[in-house]
DNA sequence: CGGGTCTTTGATTAGGTTCAATAAGAGTGG
DNA sequence: CCACTCTTATTGAACCTAATCAAAGACCCG
């Protein structure tokens, strides 16, 4: 898989300079069959950064590859010199740690940039890897900063989205520094909800697409804890689940969750809960737990 | 303290037009009495990045500002336009999640950049405090991209340091994720040894500038824990610790350790260690565990 | 249909938190 | 300079959360 990978970088190294100038003509064939190249400007909106206006003198044309699930986009070690932004699909990102256990990292779905671990050590120190059919762009990344360096709104960009990814791996670190079990498969559930309805899906019914094991890598938990959790959250009418189908019911009560009440008296609860839902005269968001 | 910040902020504003053609009057000044700006070369030696070669035409020069202990750098909230560079001291960076608790991100020390996070939201994320009187330098982030985008060397630099940054959350996670207790702690003190050792300063003895609770926050540990495991790390010979004194006294156990044997074998652990240390033939790193 | 992976659930254990009490410093003001 | 207070650190005991070990069921794919 690693040879494809390189087929189709070589296809890039030598039609991108055919395909730089007549971009519009790919641009007819995008529209029928898959596509395969995208502009700046469609990059920085599925980046959702702001987009330099001329975007006539920049016609470059960033790659897209297909990947099948399982396949990786970059192995650690690789020499660094892409990032990559997915358009569809989703994928999982790994470091490997010294006792050779492998630690998800992050998710990356559509509209999310992956790769820049690579650009201190020109060496990628993660791997990512498909966990459905991706269509990924690749984005050079020397080019990249390049047409930074004559769009001051895209280098802004740029430097933004690193900020916005350092971020989110400090609220990660104080995730997994103070929150509970439960409120880690919480918060995790909500999040995905939220980022699959950003993209236009359903918030309320998902499939996931990754293992326990790997949700409980993620969360810094064993894959017995996820599922016992996903079972508890299902008992007490949070959501509904079963395997990979998610129907989350009580968002709300997801956002704000830190810890369970005690086993005893979740019947209890469930009941409660459940008359709540039901008699529901006042309360904005409480959908009845059917499945 | 915030007053005396914009104060000082307010003295860069004026100045700063004054002093960036005849930086070479102040420099004679720096020499003497306490370093008050700097040039871009020993910003780009302190970060340990390559610095542009032809520094002649960029005599602009960053402000130094000194802290007190307790002071506050920046607040979350407060409006970003700064990066930060620790010449001298040590810092804390903070978060504040929604329960109103503190998570500690990164004890800055000489060299370290801070403030990264709030080039994203354009407001800081975090806050940074004086742990010690401190040193810092100021450096205005628009100067600084438009200072990359005609010396492309440093323009590189500057994203391989927001790449480092991000890779060392992401260690952090990873640590969090799947380390003991034990194993955390080893690896904070290995950390700051050599830092220490990175500085100049002794690798071995050095004494703590933080809290039991503020290790514990950053650690994802409780304050009890954290001195609990000094004390037990302390009993078996690793190290030597007397409040925030700390003698490390097998860096290289300290390396790879993953957990500690049971205390119920630890006195005779400790008796096989310290036979170790005195009888050494071949060890290269062990020495004697008197304080 | 069979082998493999993934998921669920139970029983037990252990690591770390919590609560609590004491001790050691650091800073303050008389 | 000492007493007093406040913060910080140490240590113990009980409790509890999540890990570990184990077994069985569900699903997928060749």
């Amino acid at each position: 898989m690693q040879i494809e990978y390189k087929q189709e970088n070589t296809v890039l190294a030598t039609q991108q300079n055919i395909v730089s100038q007549p971009a519009r003509a790919a641009e007819a064939a995008w529209q029928r069959s898959a596509k395969l190249w995208s502009n700046l400007t469609e990059v920085c909106e599925l980046l959702r950064i702001s987009c330099p206006g001329a975007t006539l003198d920049s016609d470059f044309a960033f790659q897209h590859v297909q990947f099948k699930s399982g396949q990786r986009i970059h192995t650690i070690g690789q020499p660094f010199d892409m990032l990559y932004i997915v358009n569809s699909g989703f994928l999982k990102t790994v470091m490997i740690d010294e006792s050779g256990n492998e630690q998800v990292l992050s998710f990356p779905m559509k509209g999310d940039l992956f790769g820049i671990d690579g650009i201190h050590s020109r060496t990628y120190t993660s791997e990512a890897v498909a966990l459905s059919s991706c269509d990924i762009i690749l984005v050079p990344f020397k080019k990249f900063t390049s047409l930074g360096r004559s769009h001051p709104e895209l280098e802004t960009s740029i430097y933004s989205v690193m900020s916005r990814e350092l971020v989110r791996e400090q609220a990660m670190v104080s995730m997994l520094g103070s929150l509970s079990a439960e409120a880690r498969v919480a918060r995790f559930l909500v999040s995905l909800s939220d980022r699959f309805g950003a993209m236009g899906y359903s918030n309320k019914e998902f499939n996931l697409r990754m293992t326990r094991h790997e949700i409980g890598s993620y969360l810094g938990l064993t894959l017995e804890t996820v599922s016992r959790t996903f079972s508890a959250f299902n008992e007490i009418g949070l959501i509904s689940v079963d395997q990979r189908a998610i129907c989350i019911n009580d968002i709300s009560a997801l956002r704000t969750l830190r810890r369970l009440p005690p086993s005893r008296s979740r019947t209890k609860a469930a009941a409660a809960a459940a008359a709540n839902a039901a008699a529901a005269a006042a309360p904005v968001a409480a959908p009845a737990a059917g499945a």
